[in-house]
DNA sequence: CGCAGAATTGAGACTGGTCAAAATTTGTGG
DNA sequence: CCACAAATTTTGACCAGTCTCAATTCTGCG
């Protein structure tokens, strides 16, 4: 674990839990939160562990992932600041969380949180509001992961990553990938080969720029979108 | 749409929406419900259109799905009496749902049941936690989709058709399957073909007995649950 | 009983996976 | 700041699981 007392500026973003909260609902708020920093691949919990903290992340990337027992892993999100998660069922995580980089969280006790969301109906409601939109990601996901072909999946995370740099206020072209092409690989559900020779072949046609290994130039918008949505399969 | 009035018991399962409610609650909710018939093949709403009622499930059976403009499918969801649908992300379906055998279902302007969320602790945490349990769903899904072999696939929907069977309060083995094989494909990211010949597979190594189409006898549940956790690849 | 749609079966093709090697990048210590 | 080791990524050759296309059989319904 990292040192640092950073100040939990857990509203980070606009759609983060916190944010939009009259003065009253943020000391709430505020009163149950602790915060913590790791460094980058460290473990935040693992699936399985017992479900007793949500966190939102302020700084950093955070990847989801799940197990099968033979070793094969799924990952299913990642998140960046502003992005929340931790809900257990029945009490246990469903799936391990870990740092790509290095990352600031804002941590509340779950019982704590609920309790505070059932006083204060401003709470509840950005709640389901999150979980909602975290449940139409999910469902999009389903169909990349189901019916998509690996070059479509790989222009369709770039894609989605520029689309949420660009909401977090950066550039929406040249941007980082934070992630390992292992960790790409098996969030589309892909091999890192499979992955690799996508992204050359989508530079090679001029889609896409490379210039570092974690930096990615999108070159022609356009002709991505159309990949991603499927239509142009040339 | 059917004829008939049907009472909107709305509680059907002790997981529906607005089971465990207190008097009090049932009466806010029951105020606020309508409630509707569909034939087969019939449908509720479609991805895109204006997401004004969110629904629970009484009886029969219902898919969600979402499609890619040249056509594909992707199923992201059988629901089955209890079960609820139809929270729109910026007020707009994110997917097709549509009566799988006839269905019974109660309906609520989404607005109103926030509203009255709003007002109603118990209600919200319901809320709250029926949409973190999706969200499980649908991440379980992810891994299926992405890191499974076909075989695995069809021994795990089997197991969890047989599992909400028994939830529900029916039989466990003799499961009623009353999608079309088409559905399970688009469901498990396959296609018919194969999902058919998994089927035979399975039945010849006596794993599932196949009565008639539409119903499925679980021979080996210890065996078929192996392959579904990624263990044995015999 | 006959027909239309659904499901099964078969043969061959292709996308993406596997295994292996080469190239590149990253991180570390001098 | 550079050199070198280790890890990651890229590239190549080949393979396998699933898909495609096609024919046949089965099922349910009028």
């Amino acid at each position: 674990v990292l040192d640092g007392t950073p100040t939990c500026n857990c509203d980070v973003e606009e759609r983060a839990l916190c944010a939009g909260l009259t003065p009253e609902g943020m000391r709430g708020v505020r009163s149950i939160r602790g915060n913590s920093r790791l460094a980058a691949q460290q473990t935040v919990f693992r699936e399985g562990d017992p479900a007793e903290h949500v966190y939102t992340l302020m700084s950093g990337t955070v990847k989801l992932s799940k197990l099968l027992l033979d070793g094969r892993r799924q990952i299913i999100g990642f998140l960046f600041p502003g992005d929340f998660f931790g809900f257990g069922l029945d009490g246990v995580y469903g799936y391990t969380a870990e740092a790509v980089t290095d990352v600031a969280l804002c941590r509340f006790a779950e019982n704590r949180l609920m309790r505070l969301a059932e006083d204060m109906p401003e709470l509840g409601r950005r709640l389901t509001d999150r979980l909602v939109s975290e449940l139409a990601f999910a469902q999009e996901q389903m169909l990349l992961l189901g019916r998509m072909t690996a070059r479509e999946k790989v222009a369709r995370f770039l894609l989605s990553l520029s689309r949420r740099a660009e909401r977090r206020g950066e550039p929406a072209t040249p941007i980082a990938v934070p992630m390992s092409r292992l960790d790409i690989a098996d969030y589309l559900g892909l091999t890192i080969e499979t992955v690799s020779r996508t992204l050359t072949a989508l530079k090679r046609e001029g889609l896409v720029a490379l210039p570092s290994g974690h930096m990615v130039a999108l070159r022609d918008v356009a002709a991505l979108r159309r990949i991603a949505e499927g239509q142009s399969n040339s």
